[in-house]
DNA sequence: GTGAAAGCGCTAACAC
DNA sequence: GTGTTAGCGCTTTCAC
């Protein structure tokens, strides 16, 4: 298995040139045809391969990425890191994946660890946020791009979706196919996700012309397990919804379980949207009306970003908004065609 | 954004010491404790964090392992690389993702970028496999694991499962359900995955006591697109199958679809089993019934022969193989939850 | 116990 | 166009 590696000296010894021509023959410029076929003959004899950490050293870059997340498992993550990877893998970027733990606190430990300058660059979606966060990202000693709530008014470049207007889009949906009773099953409150998509129900639910009942219910979490529970509450209330708006896909699986424990047909007795649009959903049966966010779209955003900042660390700091989208299908119209609904942007 | 980073040197100058003590002091042994003080001290004035780089070409060693697959939005290669994550992480040792690609070629390819050296070593999952791969696996310049197949008789560490018994034993339980005509729909032959399931079935219907009608169909690949193309396929002969073994869990989901789509119910009319045991498939309607390959015991376990293999290189090569379980659920066994012609289609 | 110095593999001035 | 050399940040002999 151990087969030494070559050297760029062995290389240069072997060519019977100089350290500094091996060098320039094989990546850099300004030498001559001759020497760049000896070089190369030498180097394929030796079956030499550059030395990524020496050549990291010397440069001072490393050609890594990190891509930090709460929890990789979550299939809206895997999406987005699928457009980063798209992204930066033909630039020659290697993508480093970390976990960011579920606190703001957490985060900001992981933050403090680029100092190591192990990436030359961190695209990162914290969970939580706080003050303390923020200024860690803003101190990062590399570039750092957020994927999640729009921070450029502190100087820090990210890439975020209008989730608000998107549970909107589904609300309306809902409404138009004259449902009544409105729940909304959101995740924790205190989640960037969770706090945002709340403010788009409010704001839904307080139009002039919005003249249906709501009920809103909070899961402990985003996921499927708690989705069937905080659903089942939202079913047993007196004034049963016959629309449930869920803050994400897993969410709206657990609605629908629950929907079916009780008896209900999804969509007759009761429509329900997710919000991510993931493969997941695409796939269940009933298929699921779900919001998209662009997740990979927004991952490919995030990568743009960061390839800009890393040849000009300084520059300002930009945003960009990935548009919203509403795919209605079987879980909210009874044998719906995949159709889409207009752009929430 | 950009705080120039202390170098080591900076903060022996701050300490009024030489550059070894500081190195001493910080990481090493031998320093006394009034060093230890003193230096840990200006560190922390300085915001001092050891370069990784400097640091690796030093001690020749990335603190890096690499994990490649073809398709990292595949949820078992996600559930396997969790594993690996929770292994490695409190070590010390940072995940690169990379990718394959499809076939042996690309992925023989990956194994030579490895002569780069920017991680410790790797764990790789190769769709497809021939000789040249196999050889460039062997001479890698650092320690692989292999997830897969079997190839410590190659001198290769790997983890397996036994797939092949994992499909007998689902062909088993819908056999032992009464069950007559057993469809069996399979991936792609040329794949790891696909021969090893292939030849699980063929041994298992050639068993002596089994009694059952069979019938085989291919699908292009390992989703749910084209698990319902083939289910359709299987479900349209003569002797339409009145239980279908998938090969994984999305091409089960297909199946459950195509099923849906000519009336039939699951399981009365149709049982369908799925292997993976992945967390859509938990979560579907009807439950999926599937055969638990362990992934993420599989991740954990090459994680764990890395990390010996980081410390010895020249140890031989082991193999662990992680066992295969039967969770039987709603796709194979109506309960109390079932379908009564009730769902969204 | 501490310091001086070498060198990991590489690139980029700088001289010729 | 090519060669010589310094040095990226770090650890670790080797003297003292």
């Amino acid at each position: 298995m151990t087969s030494t590696r070559a050297t760029l000296i062995q290389v240069a010894e072997r060519a019977g040139v100089s350290l500094a021509s091996t060098s320039r023959a094989l990546h850099g410029t300004g030498a001559s045809k001759a020497m760049v076929e000896r070089v190369r003959a030498a180097a394929a004899e030796l079956g030499y391969s550059a030395d990524a950490i020496g050549r990291s050293l010397r440069l001072k870059k490393t050609s890594q990425i990190a891509f930090a997340v709460a929890d990789i498992g979550n299939p809206v993550y895997v999406e987005i890191m699928r457009g980063i990877h798209e992204v930066l893998a033909p630039h020659g970027y290697r993508v480093v994946v970390m976990s960011t733990g579920d606190t703001a606190a957490s985060t900001a430990e992981l933050m403090r660890s680029l100092h190591g300058g192990f990436v030359d660059g961190m695209i990162v979606i914290p969970l939580r946020t706080d003050d303390e966060l923020i200024e860690q990202i803003g101190q990062a000693p590399v570039p750092v791009v957020v994927i999640g709530r729009a921070m450029s008014d502190r100087g820090i470049s990210s890439v975020s979706t209008d989730s608000a207007a998107g549970i909107g889009a589904a609300v309306q949906h809902v409404v138009s196919l004259g449902r009544r009773r409105i729940g909304f099953l959101n995740g924790p409150l205190d989640t960037t996700p969770g706090s945002s998509r709340q403010r788009g129900f409010d704001e839904a639910v307080s139009a002039k012309d919005f003249t249906a009942g709501t009920a809103v219910e909070v899961a402990a979490d985003f996921t499927v397990a708690a989705g069937i529970e905080a659903a089942r509450k939202l079913l047993d209330r007196p004034q049963r919804p016959d629309a449930i708006v869920a803050a994400n896909d897993l969410l709206a699986i657990g609605a629908i379980r629950a929907a079916r424990e009780r008896g209900l047909s999804v969509p007759r007795d009761v429509a329900v949207t997710g919000m991510d649009d993931t493969e997941l959903g695409q796939v269940f049966l009933p298929r699921l009306t779900s919001v998209s966010l662009g997740s990979a779209e927004r991952g490919r955003a995030a990568a743009r970003l960061m390839l800009g900042l890393t040849e000009d660390a300084d520059a300002p700091a930009q945003q960009i908004s990935v548009g919203t989208e509403l795919f209605v299908r079987e879980s909210t119209q009874d044998s719906a065609m995949d159709q889409k609904g207009e752009d929430a942007e």
